[in-house]
DNA sequence: GTGAAAGCGCTAACAG
DNA sequence: CTGTTAGCGCTTTCAC
């Protein structure tokens, strides 16, 4: 395996020359340029991440916290990241090269993790209680609020959430339900609710809730319970795929009147393919990329914003 | 950060000692011993992965490669692997210490990581085409036959598929369908249908099979086109969740008669919570466990097993 | 503009 | 049993 000792033999210049040639960091001539690049094509040189590592004391990965990896909206976004960061590194971008994806107790983990240094940074996609402040790397959070320090990156819940609810009362709506988890933590996620109870005030509705810190599984438990108090909705607002889908089961299964339902992410459509949801979807490819920039300007000790919006859209389906 | 330069000063002893203290090998005196602990103890010495790996020129990182994060059996699958490496590196396991998931266009992504070092071995849980042999690290395949060198993890394909076909006809089924997605490539998986095909011709059934390499997401018009070409089923046997929801749905839209349905894996419960599927259950967390079992000693170079078996199991639900 | 040299933290001979 | 020593591959002063 060709190091930098090699390709500086090689081109006949001297180690730190091939170094500032590839960090691009420096003077090199134009000739010794065209004998580094040519040296280190013919060895398939290909510069240690170990020997930065160490050098630097950095470790090159970051890591993403989600509550579990199989639910659809954190696997995409896991997924959307790692394409991205992949992306960025082929095209030359050395400033991170791997992520580590956590899920389950993700506080220890990452606790662990940043103990022993493995990661240079790391995203919160997640709404577990965490100290932050005991974290001695750059974080970026999705949706969750947890200070200056720690930028955060979100979709345009309110708006987006104010369109569903437009285009439903534009149908003739008027009995609309609200049903979802409510974060335990300070979250963005929770305008999607005020925007929900600002639209029936200004509409002069009366607000059909149900939405607390449910635990994940009983969806369908908790739609059947709302459906049978709530007589007489025609439509449903669901703040995730789970609770659109639990609804749209209770309401087949207690025989439930015509009901227009929404999903929020539409994330589940390779899987529950019939019916197609009508659905708030988010652009999780946006999320990941602001994310990202976001949090490698903070590894590099750049300026960044406090928070990013991502635009999310509205897609019709079958059911509203 | 203590280094182990601090801790062989702290603790009156040369680093080497500390060294052999902190990786179990060599002699080190019970006083010695003792000195070093406390030393580590109190300079909160944790051992550099980097300096580790420039040394010992490895990476201490694995990776898995899945065709998409986003499908819950290989979701819950890197969620277990990462669980478990973790636990055993909390115990103290120094072999490993991060896995790097790696999704879409595995093959790619996964030279990539390897030409840069930065995996000391690798799963593949995919059925993409994959040329091993350019391969340079340690590999264990889940499901996939490669040939004797890489070891593969699998469950009892045969004999749980048989035991869920004798359920059905113990039931007094006699017309029961196979519908699923077929390998490409050389798999385990196989043995599913080899089940079905013996179980039937044992019981002088005739067979109708819809088993071809379909593109995911399509599941549903396959299923649709199935029970409406076969009239008259009273069973199906899906080889995956999202197959068996796909029939389920069908058959009701088609107001098909009653029909037993029964899928493989159960990974999708927690988001289709009605119905409750009859399914065959793969011990996730149990393959997890072995393959990184298996992997743990390639990458040492120590001696392991071509191939191992986990048994699945058989859970009731409502659909069969 | 460039090269020599120091050192990041660690392990493995090797000599005591 | 233990300490000294020589790198692993890289970046970064600092002279030239």
């Amino acid at each position: 395996m060709a190091s930098i000792i090699d390709v500086a033999k090689a081109a006949g210049v001297g180690k730190s020359t091939v170094s500032r040639y590839v960090s691009g960091k420096g003077y090199v001539s134009e000739e010794n340029r065209a004998r580094i690049e040519e040296a280190i094509r013919k060895l398939r040189y290909v510069p240690s991440t170990s020997g930065r590592s160490l050098r630097l004391q950095r470790s090159y990965a970051m890591a993403i916290c989600v509550p579990m990896i199989t639910h659809p909206f954190f696997s995409r976004f896991a997924e959307s990241l790692q394409s991205e960061l992949f992306r960025l590194a082929e095209e030359g971008d050395g400033r991170l090269n791997k992520v580590i994806i956590v899920a389950q107790d993700e506080q220890r983990k990452l606790k662990w993790l940043i103990e022993r240094r493995l990661i240079d940074g790391a995203f919160l996609v997640t709404h577990e209680k965490f100290d932050f402040k005991e974290f001695g790397v750059p974080l970026v959070t999705v949706d969750r609020l947890m200070g200056r320090e720690v930028p955060v990156v979100t979709s345009d819940n309110y708006e987006a959430t104010l369109r569903a609810l437009r285009y439903l009362y534009d149908k003739g709506r008027r009995s609309i339900g609200f049903i979802g988890g409510r974060p335990s933590q300070r979250s963005e996620v929770l305008r999607r609710y005020d925007a929900y109870c600002d639209f029936l005030e200004e509409k002069g509705l009366a607000p059909h809730l149900r939405y607390q810190d449910y635990r994940h599984g009983e969806e369908i438990e908790v739609a059947e319970g709302f459906l049978r108090e709530e007589k007489g909705l025609d439509a449903v607002l669901a703040t995730s795929d789970a609770f659109a889908f639990a609804t749209y089961r209770a309401a087949f299964e207690l025989g439930y009147g015509a009901l227009d339902i929404i999903s929020y992410d539409g994330c589940m459509d390779e899987w529950i393919q019939r019916p197609r949801f009508t659905s708030i979807v988010q652009d999780i490819d946006g999320m990941a990329r602001a994310a990202l920039s976001l949090l490698l300007k903070k590894i590099c000790g750049e300026s960044c914003p406090d928070s990013v919006v991502v635009p999310a859209s509205f897609r019709k389906g079958e059911t509203a």
